[in-house]
DNA sequence: CCCGCCTGATGGAACGTTCCAAGGTCCGAG
DNA sequence: CTCGGACCTTGGAACGTTCCATCAGGCGGG
């Protein structure tokens, strides 16, 4: 009642276990005969290889470990789907554990991949302490996505925050749009780039006095709170520029309870380019990462570290603004 | 530059390497003294056991494989979630592998899960064969989410798709809608059971002359596909129920590029009550699954399994209508 | 005709744990 | 003073692979 071993099928087989072992991995200088003979005995003891007693001494799991900060972002899915095209081609299985955007959480995941020895670490989105991330990179190869670190242990893909940023806000600029808030995704990764970044550019647009920064979370209800304290100013924005798109539906959200409508009243652009932004419900004017390009990059950037890669590797891709249907000139 | 094992740790702390075995499970007769010297032994070492090397001779590895059919629809994102709950609480780590609803990809998944020796498989919206399944579950315990099966040695977590779809349709007839068309899931798990379930309902109702199933399929472009080809009839329906949350976006998006709009036009209706039909640009009118708990539920009968249960179990979970605001008497 | 080499095959050690049988120490009872 | 039994502690076997050293044949060349 117990899974075939490689010594059941060596002894249905009629030879050793290191042939069979031999036959599993195909080598060569394994006769004909015998190698029938063995995927024979295989085929019938419906055996599986034991990929943890393979492991153990091997010293490799053919494991890839992917930590994702809010599975409910579909971000992360298309993220999920580069990882997940590069890994396979390279032979390697991505495993994926959710941490639901919490460090304590985030850290047991990281945690349970060093155990079962993972042979490579993606982090999207992580929210870890830099020194734990260093101490984990110090084990296992590890990449974060969409946040940086000096860590020279520790490669990172991002895409060019700074630039994404100042693409949403001049466009609105463009449009006619003076005062322009932004919703704030507090000191999650990207956040605080792309705060920098829009204050940057409001500055070098002589709209420093309009500058409005309401503080959000890259949530729905972050972008909902923030939004609705925007509203009940005196003079409300013009424009909003969210931190991401969930945030701006949920900005959109709060409009709608308020009567209010985009663009008609209020210009709204988010980021990420995410399904959700191009719903024909939301039709979401925003700034587009390269989502699964940067899932494949970080394989790569674990595939060079497998292959032993020391120096430290920081991959910045090129966002690009996604005009739809939620900007549009000022009012009035 | 290795990693610590217990070896390194016996011989810092003086010790045996079974007494380190004996503190990291800590079991009792263990001096106070050498207890404290083998967990400084650990701190000082950061030495981290080899879950690779405990599962071997163990024979479980505390793993729960997840195979999720579409990680980009949120229905599976909630699915997920009470998953990790109750599995964490059990002390188990569930670990994800999308398969993109390619029963290929699927199988694969599935072998991998099968070598890294995982103690449980839950499978949420599987199209693998039923013999392949029964195959798998031969080995290790299986529960399936959102699929029935025939095999008395898978479980199954299902809501009742047949109440759900009455729910919808009753909800429809009762607005005063006759002309009711559904957006067809195929033979994905679910779709048949509420395609059945309309046509039932619609004769029921002696709505028989009316039925009008569009092929569609679970997602964006299916339903927007087959709400196309319904438009494009000499009579096209007052209402539409979809087969999931995501087809009728799909079909939403399709009215709208025709200048239709829900429920002015059409009324439409989804199902399973996902994050994306409360966003407040949707404001779907569905059938609320409850996705937390049957992902909790799964986990729960994989344990029951792992603790010596042998009897099938189908857990049912009842829906319930959610009324948002695409769904309204028909127009005239 | 023998030596060396190549091909094909094999047994045993190792990987890092857990588990088990057994050994040592110490104490209290007889 | 001895002995049984807690209480601690230990070495070795096992888990299912891979890898290495080795070996049996067969064959071509000196």
């Amino acid at each position: 009642m117990t899974r075939p071993t490689i010594r059941d099928v060596a002894a249905r087989a009629g030879v050793s276990k290191s042939l069979v072992s031999l036959v599993l991995r195909d080598a060569p200088h394994v006769s004909p005969a015998k190698r029938a003979a063995v995927q024979a005995a295989i085929a019938e003891l419906g055996y599986r290889p034991n990929a943890v007693a393979r492991s153990l001494v091997s010293r490799r799991t053919g494991v890839l470990g992917i930590v994702i900060a809010d599975h409910h972002n579909p971000f992360f899915a298309d993220v999920i789907d580069g990882v997940d095209e590069r890994a396979a081609a390279a032979g390697y299985a991505a495993v994926i554990r959710p941490s639901g955007g919490s460090a304590a959480r985030e850290g047991a995941a990281v945690d349970k991949f060093l155990e079962l020895r993972v042979d490579g670490l993606v982090m999207a989105g992580s929210s870890l302490p830099a020194n734990r991330i260093a101490a984990v990179a110090a084990i296992v190869p590890v990449v974060l996505v969409t946040r940086s670190s000096r860590s020279p242990a520790v490669d990172t893909v991002l895409n060019d925050d700074g630039h994404g940023a100042r693409l949403a806000v001049e466009h609105l600029i463009g449009l006619g749009h003076r005062r322009i808030a932004h919703i704030d995704g507090g000191r999650a990764p990207g956040g605080p780039a792309r705060r920098k970044s829009y204050e940057r550019t409001m500055r070098a647009h002589r709209l420093a006095r309009q500058m409005n920064v309401a503080g959000g979370a890259f949530t729905q209800e972050g972008g909902a709170k923030a939004m609705r304290s925007l509203l009940a100013t005196a003079t409300p924005p013009t424009a909003v520029f969210a931190c991401n798109d969930v945030a701006a539906l949920g900005a959109l959200g709060a409009m709608r309870e308020a009567g209010l409508a985009a663009p008609r009243d209020i210009s709204i652009v988010g980021y990420d380019n995410s399904s959700l932004a191009a719903l024909p419900q939301s039709l979401l004017t925003t700034v587009d990462q390269p989502r699964m390009a940067m899932g494949r990059q970080a394989v790569e950037l674990v595939l060079e570290r497998l292959d032993g890669r020391t120096g430290v590797r920081r991959v910045v891709l090129e966002p690009g603004l996604i005009v739809r249907s939620t900007t549009g000139p000022p009012p009035g």
